[in-house]
DNA sequence: CTGAAAGCGCTAACAT
DNA sequence: ATGTTAGCGCTTTCAG
């Protein structure tokens, strides 16, 4: 294999040369600059990028912890955290930590031992077991939630929560059910936070009895839409807080014969690419995934080249989508 | 930073003994691999992993090219990747090229310049613009098709496909009509093959009438339909390619009032998670995209770490889920 | 089992 | 603008 030693040796120049021809063309007379792109070119020279880490002490490289790849919304983010990195020549390592927080030490380890220089956290922040942030690690919080004492970027999810809930009203539904994420979930704190204040501001008593807590999966949906289904006053509408249980909810209503949105409304959160091919379609809450991963990463970057970082948390427009599954109760 | 000189002194042995004590702790004796600890504990050390990967030239990183990390499929192929590497102590960097070759030569300039050891390749080969597989390049090709020149892992496309048409036609169905990927592609080629051997095998002619080009999204899945729709003698059953091809055709039946699986069956291939969910559920193919990660995963560190590979194809297991979409026609 | 010492390939002063 | 040179922090012979 080449070394820089050899480029310099063929070109006739030194490796200091060499080295500022590569980093700084501008710098080199352009003759040499020539005779370096030849003698690179004659011996198919690739410069040892390890020993450039190494040397320089910079390793260009982000580490993303997700909590599960395969979830397309964290794909999604990860994709647009993916296109600002390679533009500015930074490589993305992969923390799939699959729920594990011994994992997710092991990703925070790799920027202790300089393997890269910072963190975008898919994991919203909850006090008791967050692992950042830390004074001594750069990090950013994407699709976080309120009161994420980082850098942070995400949708106001009490606000979308709160419009979706107010669309019910509107369209004249009293009695509202949910279907929640894990209680301790900041997710599904923030969206029942949503939830109240519209109940509040249209005077309606919250009612413990039909706000059921899933846990973000199908299973969860159908079971909720069972109980819901059992009960001898049933909501004529139900929010559920994200659209894999919604879809879940209508299947289940529909094996009791009961129709979306005739007999009752379903709403979703986050916008699936199925969520617009099920039949009914449904009336859910779009979160620019993309851009929030490509706004973590240019604040991140920003950060580990030293450029002040004025605002800490960013919130982005999210989109409220009417669809099919959602109309006046009867 | 405390390095590992530090570490030396404060334990009072040499620098050697002490990357000994971190690399192969049973070649030191246990009195002086307690000082080691302790000196360790005392500094707060972290080895410069940068150093580290330079100095023994191996960099334990593996690089996944990937066409679109937004793709759930690819997404659970680079979650089983992940589980592997991380088991064997190796990092994987994303290689999101977004169908761009520029950007797939980029992420192979990873591993001609050290950042990596070797490449899992998640896009199907195709000779006219293959990339790989190289010889100074270790790679291997995931999800893959018929005839790929290098380590591959892949189902067998061509068998699935075609027991997805013998089951159409025990069902008695005699028309059955196709919604292809884009001709070119690899997987509908291999697909197209099974399709046609099935029905060479009932003594059935092949119609190109019938057999409509789409390109695996939706859109082309809903257009196709309308073009059934229009015909004068329409198929009792339409084969897709792919789930979101399938949910969009039956959408687009659904429009003209045409029933699945009543009026015509339709089948999927992938499936997707929501194809269980949808009205009718998906009879389709599964693909185990996650034991595929993990298969190409073990076979590339096993190249890497030079231990001979003696199988280079791997065809796994598909499995074949009849649901609702499909039936015997009326 | 331990220590001494060389050096991986490159960058970054510093001189010229 | 170019050359010289001193390491970066670690691993890895090689002696002892």
């Amino acid at each position: 294999m080449a070394t820089i030693r050899d480029v310099a040796k063929a070109a006739g120049l030194s490796t200091g040369t060499v080295s500022k021809a590569l980093s700084k063309p501008e710098s080199v007379s352009p003759k040499n600059l020539v005779k370096v792109q030849e003698a690179i070119a004659r011996l198919n020279y690739k410069p040892n990028m390890l020993a450039q880490k190494f040397r320089s002490k910079r390793s260009n490289t982000l580490v993303v912890l997700v909590p599960d790849i395969a979830n397309l919304f964290f794909a999604k983010v990860i994709s647009g955290i993916e296109s600002v990195a390679q533009d500015a020549g930074f490589s993305v390592l992969l923390g799939d930590t699959k729920d594990s927080q011994a994992r997710e030490k092991e990703f925070i380890k790799m920027v202790e031992t300089r393997l890269a220089d910072g963190v975008i956290n898919l994991r919203p922040y909850r006090e008791q077991d967050a692992l950042l942030p830390r004074d001594d690690i750069f990090s950013v919080a994407a699709s976080s939630c309120e009161n994420t004492p980082s850098y942070s970027v995400r949708i106001d999810n009490v606000g979308a929560s709160k419009k979706m809930v107010e669309h019910l009203l509107n369209l004249g539904h009293k009695r509202i059910g949910v279907i929640t994420g894990l209680k301790q979930n900041p997710h599904t704190i923030d969206r029942l936070k949503g939830y109240r204040h519209a109940l509040a501001g249209a005077g309606i008593d919250y009612d413990p009895s039909i706000v059921i807590e899933g846990d973000f999966n199908y299973w969860s949906g159908l079971s909720a839409a069972e109980r819901f289904n059992a009960m001898p006053s049933r909501p004529t509408a139900v929010c559920c807080f994200n659209d894999e249980m919604a879809i879940a909810a209508i299947r289940g209503f529909a094996e009791k014969g009961i129709r979306v949105p005739d007999d009752i409304s379903v709403t979703g959160f986050d916008n699936m690419d199925v969520s617009k091919y099920t039949v009914p379609s449904l009336t859910t809450i779009a979160q620019p995934a993309e851009k929030i991963g490509e706004r973590a990463a240019e604040i991140l970057i920003g950060l580990i080249r030293g450029e002040p970082q004025p605002v800490t948390e960013h919130v982005l427009p999210y989109e409220f989508i009417i669809r099919e599954s959602t109309t006046s109760p009867q």
